[in-house]
RNA sequence: GGGCUCGUAGCUCAGUUGGUUAGAGCGUUGCAUUGACAUUGCAAAGGUCAGAGAUUCGAGUUCUCUCGGGCCCACCA
């Protein structure tokens, strides 16, 4: 043996003698109760971020415990294809080409998108197989499998029929750049310093940072408490705007804020959320004057086709000539929504497909919150139940479309003949882009062409939608849009292993654990107990372990602008993947965010190397006395001295503490349980009085045990080095990581 | 505004139902070591547990308030 330990030559080895043995693989034994998890499946264009690698450090841990227990252990392993982050970056992608998606079909787009994840492909599977993971691979899923799709439609079908789904005109978030709706989970909010304009409307003074929305104005509210307009309630006020007169009604309503401005606010139902509320509880008209390309509309009068910044600009402009600007705020403060790639988003009443979460037929959220309440899914560390408990009760019906091409497309089909009003716009064979209604496609004969060149279709509320999942006759065009991806991710317990009717299915389902960040058990754990329960009755797991985030160095979020990004794999390189994943583990701070803890992976880089020089010194040991003495096959229990028991008792309580702790989830108590027993008291202690025994027989025979017995305790933390030394030392059997787990009863 | 969470050694963090002298890793200081390991060993220094009050025989741990971080949710015309 090297006097120090060399990870970097034998991680790879070891991997791949693993894999090709078929250990990952489980034996499926009727009589045992099995273990499951499935790896929440990361990005598949995407590179593992230091988040990523504790979450499969955490996993490997628990699969490699439960299988060396003997537990039939299945943890099958996936990509994502993270819908509108891909596409947002492949955009990024075709924008340095000059290039934009209105350049392609949506079939083109969407294969391009799916060659270029292709490209990118493959990262994260490596850099699993470098992280040790012991995943089944033959079970391999990515989230757009045809076995994935079809699951997902037959969800979908079967949420029709029981009257779950429906199309409904709604405040959406849209954002004009993406062309597509975020839900509110998924904004961000930032504070700016935008001008309030205070216009003069009619008689009042009223206070907007929007006056480009005026356009869509169908009345002006004041709060039922204020004395200063009571006597303008229910009347129509008349004044000139910019295109004319106007005629709106003044309402009452308790969302208006008598302190804000002049207790006076102008309502654009299709504009803004509370407006749009306001506008259902008074029936007022919704107007957009806001188009999907983020443009004024032609209500907008002269002002049509300018952006909305632009038309702000010049509206205000125009206001302050005709003196209906009473005075400018230039400081006032406020917090807008932002999505995912950090667009302004523009609340748009637009046609989505909805999933009712609380229909008093059938319920979708009630037992999913129950099975929370009740214990059956048990959620660690406990104090985290709480977010998920406030969640579901206050959980409304799930916007699950998106105008994404790179997801699983809707399986509902429009009749052109039967939906004039349609509007479709296609790539004609000449390259030309048009948009034309259902009738006009039909009239001019050009629906080959837009069948081939169809990139988006926006059906109208009216339209009746027919649900396949293949086109039903002539004529027809599929939606456009796409599932949310927790639509489809929310089934992924159900989609890996076969649901319905596999084998694996039956077995492995439901699984053991689901572990993955805190961040996502709104977005993400929610909707799987939701359809875990919708489809098979019964909830996809029983436990449920959230892991903190791992902040960069100085405490702070890791983030590009910040430059305090930590790649794991400048750590792998330096310190091995072993020291890295105890690293995490032991530093994680119970679920709580902590600050990625380079200490700890550098001491447990030292500790490797500890250990592996204690298999040198058996090594040594037994060259020397070994042939001698016959030391190191039994322990003599007869003539054992008192430190040989103490270090056994010592033993005995470390296998008690590392099984307990990891049943409870505390992963770094039981790393740490080991790491002071080996270090601290086998190494420091118990070796040094190992050197000046003359019982030497007695004194390697415990040695050589408990080493041997530590090692594959420590084996889940460090399965590459441990596996290294035991191959070294003599009367190991195939590997370590099919070593029985060692049990109090076993001392 | 509602909620969660944290404040313990120079730094990163443990401290689980309240119970001897408050722990670990890294760092610091001193000494040692030529055959397992300098990626070492032995030892030491370093804490009024953010502050104040309450409960208790006993509080880092429970409760209240104050101060100071972090995060989530909602709203902001």
């Amino acid at each position: 043996m090297d006097k120090v330990y060399n990870f970097k030559d034998k991680e790879k080895e070891i991997y791949k003698n693993w894999e090709e043995k078929g250990y990952f693989k489980p034996k499926i034994d009727s009589k045992k109760k099995p273990f499951t998890i499935i790896l929440p499946p990361p990005n598949a264009s995407g590179k593992m971020h230091t988040g990523n690698v504790l979450m499969v450090a955490i996993e490997d841990l628990l699969v490699r415990w439960h299988r060396m227990k003997g537990d039939p252990t299945l943890w099958v392993p996936g990509t994502d294809h993270a819908g509108t982050e891909t596409q947002i970056t492949f955009e990024r992608e075709l924008k340095k080409q000059g290039k934009s998606r209105f350049n392609y079909s949506r079939e083109e787009l969407y294969q391009a998108i799916w060659d270029f994840v292709q490209n990118n492909n493959g990262q994260i599977e490596s850099q699993l197989r470098q992280m040790g993971a012991s995943v089944d691979w033959s079970r391999y899923t990515f989230t757009l499998d045809d076995k994935v799709i079809t699951t997902v439609n037959n969800t979908f079908k079967k949420m029709v029929d029981e009257d779950l789904v429906y199309r409904g005109n709604y405040m959406v978030n849209y954002c004009p750049k993406c062309g597509t709706t975020y839900a509110d989970v998924e904004l961000k909010h930032e504070e700016r310093r935008d001008p309030l304009y205070y216009m003069k409307y009619g008689p009042f003074i009223l206070a907007t940072v929007r006056p480009e929305t005026k356009f869509g104005d169908t009345a002006v509210a004041v709060n039922p408490k204020d004395k200063r307009y009571e006597e303008w309630v229910g009347k129509e006020i008349e004044f000139d705007g910019l295109n004319g007169k106007v005629q709106l009604k003044v309402i009452a309503d308790d969302f208006v804020d008598m302190e804000f401005g002049t207790g006076v606010v102008k309502v654009t139902p299709a504009h803004d959320k509370n407006d749009y509320e306001a506008g259902l509880r008074h029936n007022l008209e919704v107007k957009p004057v806001i188009d999907l390309n983020g443009k004024l509309n032609e209500k907008a009068g002269s002002y049509a086709g300018l952006s909305i910044f632009e038309g702000r600009k010049q509206v205000v402009a125009a206001l302050k000539e005709k003196g209906l600007i009473d005075h400018i705020d230039e400081n006032y403060v406020h917090t807008v929504a932002l999505c995912k790639a950090g667009h302004e988003i523009e609340p748009m009443v637009l046609p989505n497909w909805f999933i009712k979460v609380d229909a008093p037929h059938k319920s979708f959220k009630k037992p999913a919150l129950d099975a929370v309440k009740s214990g059956k899914v048990k959620i660690f560390p406990q104090w985290q139940e709480i977010t998920y408990v406030r969640w579901m009760e206050e959980m409304r019906d799930w916007p699950i479309s998106r105008q994404n091409v790179w997801g699983i497309r809707i399986p509902v089909w429009y009749s052109l003949e039967k939906n004039p009003t349609l509007q479709v716009s296609y790539l004609k064979k000449d390259g030309t882009r048009v948009i034309r209604s259902g009738e006009g496609i039909l009239k001019e004969s050009e629906f080959e062409e837009a069948e081939k060149g169809l990139q988006k279709i926006i059906a109208p509320i009216e339209c009746i939608p027919e649900f396949e999942c293949s086109s039903p006759t002539d004529h027809y065009l599929q939606e456009t849009d796409t599932f949310d991806t927790w639509f489809s991710s929310g089934q992924w317990p159900l989609v890996t292993l076969g649901y319905p009717d596999s084998e694996d299915f039956k077995y492995f389902y439901p699984t053991s654990v689901l572990e993955t960040g805190w961040e996502i058990i709104r977005l993400w754990v929610s909707r799987m107990v939701m359809f875990g329960i919708y489809l098979t009755g019964e909830v996809p797991f029983e436990y449920v372990y959230l892991h903190g985030i791992v902040r960069a160095l100085d405490g702070r979020k890791m983030s590009k602008s910040l430059g305090n990004v930590i790649n794991p794999e400048d750590y792998i390189n330096e310190y091995g993947v072993d020291a890295l994943r105890m690293g995490l583990i032991s530093g994680t701070a119970n679920g709580k965010d902590f600050a990625f803890p380079k200490d700890r992976v550098i001491a447990y880089k030292h500790f490797g190397n500890k250990i592996w020089n204690m298999g040198r010194f058996i090594l040594m040991m037994r060259d020397q006395w070994g042939k001698e003495i016959s030391a190191f096959t039994q322990i003599d229990y007869s003539s054992l001295k008192n430190e040989d028991k103490a270090v056994l008792e010592e033993l005995a309580r470390v296998i008690k503490t590392v099984d307990l702790e990891l049943e409870k989830f505390r992963f770094a108590d039981a790393s740490e349980a080991i790491y002071q027993f080996m270090w601290h008291t086998l190494a420091d202690k118990y070796i040094e009085q190992v050197k000046v025994r003359e019982d030497k027989n007695v004194a390697l025979a415990v040695l050589q045990h408990v080493y041997m017995t530590s090692l594959t305790l420590l084996h889940p933390f460090m399965p590459f080095v441990t596996e290294e030394i035991y191959q070294k030392m003599p009367g190991s059997g195939e590997s370590i990581m099919i070593e029985p787990w060692p049990t109090l009863s076993s001392q």
